[in-house]
DNA sequence: TCCTTATAGTTACAATTGAAACTAATTGCA
DNA sequence: TGCAATTAGTTTCAATTGTAACTATAAGGA
């Protein structure tokens, strides 16, 4: 309306992107599709968000973790962190104290109630990992851990001990 | 504070997820690296969103296209389509105007403005993804097209024509 | 010790996004 | 025709998220 601008001719000379052989396009595409499928398995069951899950799932194997841990091992930053911690400590998830030598470390675990919901969700997530790797033969899933590693190689903070 | 539980002990019978070698996770995390990566060159400079500039890439492609037919090709839903839309046309980066057989559909065409940011960002784009490949050996890249084609046939609405 | 700087975590506010409802135009068909 | 159902696209409102500022505690010197 406030912008009268007209069409330019479209010159073959302008070598426009082909999304759909793109990787950071294909790569997007493939992780959203797997992510929600997972999500919608919890989401309504559980009333748990994405990156509430991811925070469960981190203190399931780390214990006694605090809030930035939490944010490094799964690459969310501290602000999400804070507020999924807040909904699942109230949500009587996860169980957070403080710690004795440092007052403003929290002390996190999981409470029973958050396990019962870890004991159910992380065999689903599994399985739906297997499904996508299930269009694949073991050459292929060789092949795609073996690129991922190196993909992932340089990528900051993800590789925490 | 309002729900006093105990930690639960952390047994080894619940098999938790290791976030580091599950497949969704790690393709989410080199995802959203790659795309913001690249979304660092144009956001700033042009004041573009990924969205935005998303739609601009299929309209540099496909040349009259409705805003459902770049929902479809973006893999965005039409709310977001719409809404970026609403952006570029009022930035004078992309034209709009009404299809002559059917009044509720929109022909979408990039402007002069639209193809300059066009034929600036694209170039960029495509060496951030040479970046990405540059990690892998040939055969390597050549496996990677073959897996991520076979995980992403069954998306739906990915393979339009 | 005192004071500056750094760290852990939360809060506030704006911007973005999602879901549903909405308008307008078109289609299908009785 | 006339009317219900569909489709294209927008708007509205609530929920989510990002950024910056904030509080509280701790650490590191001079």
């Amino acid at each position: 309306m406030s912008h009268p601008r007209k069409p330019a001719p479209a010159g073959a000379e302008h070598a426009p992107l082909e999304l759909e052989r793109f990787l950071p396009y294909r790569l997007s595409i493939l992780s959203n599709t797997v992510s929600q499928t997972i999500a919608n398995d919890y989401q309504r069951r559980y009333d748990l968000s994405m990156t509430e899950w991811r925070v469960m799932a981190v203190l399931a194997r780390f214990h006694g973790l605090s809030a930035r841990e939490v944010a490094e091992r799964t690459a969310m930053d501290k602000v999400a962190v804070s507020r999924a911690l807040a909904r699942l400590v109230e949500a009587g998830r996860v169980h957070r104290e403080t710690h004795g030598n440092d007052k403003r470390r929290s002390v996190l675990s999981l409470t029973e109630a958050g396990w019962v919901i870890h004991d159910d969700v992380a065999p689903m997530a599994r399985a739906r990992e297997r499904d996508v790797l299930a269009k694949l033969d073991e050459e292929e899933r060789q092949w795609l851990t073996r690129i991922l590693d190196k993909l992932l190689d340089e990528v900051p903070g993800l590789n925490s001990r």
